[in-house]
DNA sequence: GCCGCTTACGTCAGCCGTAACGATG
DNA sequence: CATCGTTACGGCTGACGTAAGCGGC
């Protein structure tokens, strides 16, 4: 067996059974591909693809699971490698960060701008995406870690570091008749208007939806649900109806033409997390921006939660 | 990177860093070894072994982690191998338990002699060893799992499945004046004598200590602390003291200079587990075992509690 | 001087690429 | 007939074994 087979194998698999756009994935021919998946294939005794004719339909059950190890076994080749970056060459490579739209937008640039002085032969890249997109990113090893917002994907086996808390904010145009209300907002002031907010506030978890339960309103009328905060604020300033946004996400030189509304009452504090696979090896520079993103995680701290044994407790 | 590099240089590791011994191992030549290793460390840009003069003399820091790496490296690949047998041949292979005497002596044998029955091309290997030799077996990827009735070493990540519950007995000669009591048996009764029971019975979590601790008594006499029963049960025998033991290890037949004391009361009652690896490829046959051991334990529920993903909570 | 690793070199397996062939829809 | 995969074959890299060299204890 050899790993160039293995690596063959899952790339026929990443290219939807394709050999010869698999082969051109990996610059070489595709005589090879084919030629090296038969041979480990001979070497199991298993067929891992099942064709038809000449053409690869799909994976077989056995194949399913050879591939998912391969996977894991490329995944470590790879932490193999970035041992060897991190001793010879600790200040250069590569990092990429998944994360939500309000993270980039807002809370990211500044880390960043530090990061990048600090490290300046990293490349680094950041992919924004949903929620369940970006913790696909790092469960499939594309991103090196996530900072999420939101509650993630559970089944996918990553570990959560907890950097800090924020809360909502509502924001109106300034001749809002919110703004007429006398006494601190409620929920109920809120459900009498169009709701404007972020697509994924009333998913099963999320703080917003928690709130509009407990006040027994269950269908408030959302205008608009955004991907992002700056749509969010452009429809809210076009009069659509009543923002609900993260605060952070305020910035009262562009938004001068909003009003802005203290909700820390009406919604439970939101935590933000940076998700990352427990085996990966941590270059000594990602260390370093997920402190510089959260100081209270230092290496220790971080070393200690990725580590530490797992407590488990199965009744019979 | 080659998998046969990853191999030489573990191998080199395991033999106290004795290349010509790794090259025994192997079957091969030791420039071969040598070479491969150069080149890896060439490859990597760093160096796994710190040599003196010629001689390797210990592992370096990334060094450690690189071979820590090859090893899981290594087990998947030969978890893909086990794939491959299990479709073509899925009734015969090896399966290596590790486990304590107790269950080697007085449970496994019947589930054995079904077990062999069934599957008569399987070699089957039962390694005995302490509770913590037996952890080691399995983390080291030597014993495919551990039946264990004591705690296991908590720093390596096994996975344990609980089997079945069982409770501690009292054994003395017909003789005992401990015989001659009224009343239902305490604790304090019985720290009137010298006793006899297994040397990991006063472990921290263990039933038998917490009973002495909750009664108070700090040190009891010990006369004899022995790692089997069949030795414990022959110096009760001989007088030496009062024996605590595992009540199925009492044998009528070939105890009967012995008189078997409930002690249910007194200990609470301890579990014996099923301990893996989580990260394992299981065969078949592996499953129709446990399931003989602990029938509540089918294929599901086994894939349950090994693949169930992993419920966490850190705190800031 | 013996043990243990490295260097040097010849041999050969096996990987890869090109080209021709075959099957499928 | 166009697309996609297999078979056939030659070139060449690189892994391995043998033999010789050399630094430590």
């Amino acid at each position: 067996m050899k790993l160039q087979q293995l690596r063959y194998a899952l790339e026929v698999y990443r290219h939807n059974l394709n050999v010869s756009e698999a082969a051109d994935a990996l610059f070489t021919s595709q005589p090879g591909i084919s030629k090296q998946i038969r041979l480990l294939e001979e070497e199991l005794g298993i067929q891992i693809f099942i064709r038809s004719g000449k053409r690869v339909v799909s994976v077989s059950q056995p194949g399913k699971a050879v591939l998912e190890l391969s996977e894991r076994i490329l995944r470590d080749v790879q932490n193999i490698k970035n041992i060897g970056s991190e001793f010879t060459d600790h200040d250069s490579g590569s990092l990429t960060i998944a994360t939500t739209h309000t993270q980039a937008r807002y809370v990211l640039p500044r880390i960043v701008a530090d990061f990048v002085k600090r490290y300046p032969k990293v490349e680094l890249s950041i992919k924004q995406g949903s929620p369940t997109a970006i913790a696909q990113m790092v469960g499939s090893g594309e991103a090196d870690f996530a900072i999420a917002t939101e509650s993630i994907d559970e089944h996918i086996e990553l570990r959560k570091l907890p950097c800090y808390e924020w809360t909502h904010a509502i924001v109106v145009p300034h001749d809002h008749p919110l703004l007429d209300c006398r006494h601190p907002l409620s929920i109920n002031d809120l459900s009498g208007y169009p709701l404007v907010t972020y697509e994924f506030a009333f998913n099963n978890g999320s703080s917003i939806a928690r709130a509009f339960q407990k006040a027994r309103i269950e269908q408030p009328k959302v205008a608009l649900s955004a991907a992002d905060t700056d749509v969010l604020k452009t429809y809210v300033k076009l009069g659509l109806g009543v923002g609900i946004m993260a605060k952070m996400a305020f910035d009262p030189k562009n938004d001068a033409d909003l009003q802005l509304v203290d909700a820390d009452h009406l919604f439970e504090p939101s935590s933000t997390y940076i998700a990352l696979r427990p085996d990966t090896y941590l270059r000594g520079y990602t260390y370093d921006f997920i402190n510089l993103f959260a100081p209270q995680l230092t290496r220790e701290r971080i070393d200690k939660m990725l580590y530490m044994p797992i407590e488990e407790d199965f009744s019979i």
